[in-house]
DNA sequence: GCAGACGTTGTGTTT
DNA sequence: CAAACACAACGTCTG
């Protein structure tokens, strides 16, 4: 062993992959420039900081454990490996830097607050320690940074605005895996201890574990990919509104985890949709062509930038003021599936099990929870879905959140979800709500949406009594949703003479607001000063 | 400052 | 059966 080498450190953190990774290729680069002088050192760190910052759900981990292992494939066909590391990087990195004599330390570039938080400090150990940091913006399309430059520094608050400031951004240069190592950049005297994780390391709760339908992994991204894309006609007329959100397999791409961990590059796949769409003259646009999709995720990512509080109501730039009401009864019933609406228990039953649930789908049960139905906060949903997507990402989730609850980017509330009539479109004999809610299997298409209907013998026929092997429905749709339109329509004025500082015509007594918890996340002290904004709300 | 167009994906009824 | 409309009416952007 030479005692001389320096060592070139990849950081992978999002970004799971060796295609289109700018700052992989740049370390293989420079690694293949003097491969007498230095190791090749990819790494992964196993951060227990990120449970302080988010809930992670056993079929999450099992996908990241997947991909991790399918990473360390790669990598070893480049003639290097996965080196996985434990701990906080913050504790890590000094003693890395000094043991392995690290000369240059590249990663991607990432938007989430924690993140942030995070590559600051290590930026700052770097400096101290003379190692050189470079980083590149991979993980989305278009910089996120650069976009809110163009839009004269604000991100736009608007899908169409964004169009039309990223339609004259020019696009990335999209990039193939690294060329192989040549024999002899892997230091020879490691142990075992790098080795990425078992299953059983990272899933704590293995009974939480449901079919693994979606596998993780850089592999099954580009093959899954592939799939998608075989069916030109299919991609050229793609519109999103017009896919089921309860077909009994997936009705779109279901790229979306593979996304969210960087398995696949947005930005591979953007270019290859474009490579399609120049053979197909009649094709769908953006907002609801797959390219649209992709965009969307742009979007969100861009505001999120901009905003610290992106995942909260107080203290949220974007975000509208709505005294939701805390009530655990009905949130614990919605998040495991029995609220006694068959179409809304059979999605979040799927979103348990299988960890992806169709977009639609995502809509119904967020409406439900929020402003069309329960009346409790987009924050509690959010959590929900933070534990249990294979795809939750920080930036979009929140976005959607906000959208579907009305409280920012979308503003018609008075476009209710109904949750016995949407899922009927598009299945009207029930059959998704037969699989998810197998208690309801014999029900027949004239009440399987409306178990209520059915008269206590039917029920005692179908196998299924109301009550006690399937709950009653926790609120009457045709009321709530009625009253909470209403109850919309006095946040927005309340918002809207905050913003305006006029007290509107008519105006009557609010509602009290109770704050509720926001659970393990810490309020920052940028929250503070919206607090006086929203004590103005009462 | 203001009117009008527009906004990925509503529902239920009428024509 | 598809299209049009009422429902009661939002914020953002543009000219």
């Amino acid at each position: 062993m030479t005692a001389q080498r320096r060592t070139l450190v990849h950081w992978f953190r999002k970004g799971l992959r060796v295609h289109d990774n700018p700052a992989l290729f740049q370390i293989f680069e420079v690694a293949r420039a003097a491969p007498e002088k230095f190791y090749v050192r990819p790494i992964f760190i196993l951060d227990p900081g990120i449970l302080d910052w988010m809930q992670v759900g056993a079929n999450r981990w099992r996908f990241l454990q997947q991909s991790l292992s399918d990473l360390d494939q790669q990598l070893r066909a480049l003639n290097t490996r996965l080196f996985v590391v434990r701990g906080k990087p913050v504790d890590i990195f000094p003693g890395l830097f000094e043991r392995w004599q690290v000369q240059l330390l590249t990663y991607e570039t990432d938007i989430e607050p924690y993140a942030v938080l995070r590559d600051a400090a290590v930026q700052q150990l770097a400096a101290s320690q003379g190692v050189k940091v470079d980083t590149h913006c991979s993980h989305t399309i278009y910089n996120p940074e650069l976009v809110i430059v163009r839009n004269l520094g604000k991100p736009p608050i608007t899908y169409q605005k964004f169009l039309g400031i990223v339609e004259k951004l020019k696009l990335p240069k999209v990039l193939n895996k690294p060329k192989k190592l040549p024999d002899g950049m892997q230091p020879l005297a490691d142990s075992d201890i790098y080795d990425y994780p078992t299953l059983e390391q990272l899933v704590k709760r293995p009974e939480d574990l449901g079919i693994n339908k979606f596998p993780g992994g850089e592999s099954e991204a580009l093959r899954r990919m592939e799939a998608s894309l075989a069916d030109e006609q299919w991609v050229a007329k793609f519109e999103k509104p017009k896919t089921a959100p309860n077909s009994l397999e997936p009705s779109t791409t279901v790229l979306s985890p593979y996304l969210k961990f960087g398995c696949l590059s947005a930005r591979l796949f953007h270019e290859r949709l474009q490579e399609i769409l120049a053979r197909q003259p009649k094709h769908s646009k953006p907002p609801v062509s797959l390219v649209g999709q992709l965009l969307w995720r742009e979007f969100y990512y861009t505001v999120a930038a901009a905003e610290p509080n992106f995942d909260r109501m107080l203290g949220n730039a974007y975000c509208l003021q709505i005294p939701w009401q805390e009530q655990p009864e009905h949130l614990e019933a919605w998040a495991h599936g029995r609220t006694g609406y068959p179409f809304i228990d059979a999605i979040m039953r799927q979103l348990r099990q299988e960890g992806w649930i169709h977009h639609l789908a995502r809509h119904a049960v967020a409406c439900f929870l929020t402003r069309g139905d329960l009346w409790i906060s987009w924050e509690e949903g959010q959590r929900v879905f933070e534990q249990l997507l294979l795809d939750q990402d920080w930036a979009l989730n929140a976005g959607n959140w906000m959208w579907l609850s009305a409280s920012a980017f979308f503003h018609q509330y008075f476009r209710v979800y109904s949750p016995v009539a949407f899922g009927k479109k598009t299945d009207p004999k029930g059959d998704y709500i037969k699989k998810y809610v197998p208690e309801l299997a014999k029900y027949p298409a004239k009440c399987i949406y409306e178990p209520w209907k059915a008269t206590l013998g039917e029920q005692r026929d179908y196998g299924c009594v109301l009550g006690s092997d399937y709950p009653h429905r926790i609120v009457n749709h045709d009321v709530v949703h009625k009253e909470n339109i209403k109850r919309m329509s006095d946040a927005y004025k309340v918002n809207r003479e905050v913003r305006t500082g006029k007290q509107e015509e008519g105006h009557e007594e609010e509602e009290e607001y109770e704050e509720h918890p926001t659970g393990k996340r810490k309020a920052s002290s940028k929250v503070t000063g919206s607090k006086l904004k929203h004590k103005l709300l009462k």
